[in-house]
DNA sequence: GTATATGCAAAGCATTTGCATTAAA
DNA sequence: TTTAATGCAAATGCTTTGCATATAC
């Protein structure tokens, strides 16, 4: 199940991601610890502003600037992912690596992961790649959730 | 081939989008059909300023309000439909219709239009669709055009 | 003639950045 | 002790909006 926004996430040390980082040199601070915590479950997807709330539960000094330079770095070391949603906002999700996509509600945005199998063997004829190499595939469902296709 | 930015557009009548939505009440007025020209092309993909720009060639005055206005419109009315790059940048296509799908360069955005077909018959387990309906679909493929792969 | 579109400038939002201060290692 | 992270507030960039004027129908 997903878990629902604002519940408090196990593990207040930090987690294995935050020791992965800790390798890597990472400063591990407070509001990094909260900031990944937040961050932690299946079919997470928080906004900047959902995180820093969560965030702000345990360090409550956190500041909106610190959690997206947290998030920005987070995507750059390749540890968490942005998702455009269709209406321009952005999410962010812990699952990483290609081969995982997304089921999203027009209605409200409550977005869930959506496992590779089945979405294998799709490769674009030559005929249609333009010169181009590619590198990796989304893919987008896009539909109303049971709470949403009620009200339309 | 891509119709290079820029490039003038043919038919300044209107053409035939202006015409259906003419029937439709929408009034044509310069501005509004300089917005429709700079969106006439294959593999069309440009950004609001981009359309700007291209809109003020042919009517100078016509200003980016106006072209952002026109722009929703249209993409109301269901004549073109927007592209969120991965960088959240936006694009505006005028390709309609479900099953056509994205080739994006990671480098500089460059983006091309994809055929439906191979992409036919991915459909999602029940197991994997949460009690949503599934309206839609859309498949982006990235990679790196044969001008930014040289320069990796 | 009348409703609607336009341009301009101002407002909005999400996100980023500069800088002095604070704290992790 | 030293280097990097923080908070704050200001700056940014894209997009929308309010309003008086112009114009398509």
């Amino acid at each position: 199940m997903a878990r629902a926004i604002g519940d408090l996430a196990p593990d207040p040390g930090g987690g294995p991601l935050a020791d992965r980082l800790a390798v890597r040199g990472w400063r591990i601070t407070p509001q990094r610890r909260a900031v990944i915590s937040a961050l932690r479950g299946e079919h997470v997807h928080l906004s900047a502003e959902e995180i820093h709330a969560a965030a702000r539960r345990v360090v409550p000094e956190v500041s909106l600037a610190t959690v997206y330079n947290t998030l920005n770095e987070l995507v750059g070391m390749g540890e968490i992912s942005e998702i455009r949603l269709g209406d321009g906002t952005t999410r962010y999700d812990p699952k990483i690596g290609p081969g995982h996509h997304h089921l999203i509600c027009e209605g409200c945005g409550l977005t869930y992961d959506v496992e590779p199998r089945g979405v294998t063997g799709l490769t674009l004829p030559r005929s249609q790649r333009y010169g181009m190499t590619v590198e990796a595939l989304e893919v987008v469902f896009r539909g109303r959730c049971s709470n949403c296709a009620e009200h339309t």
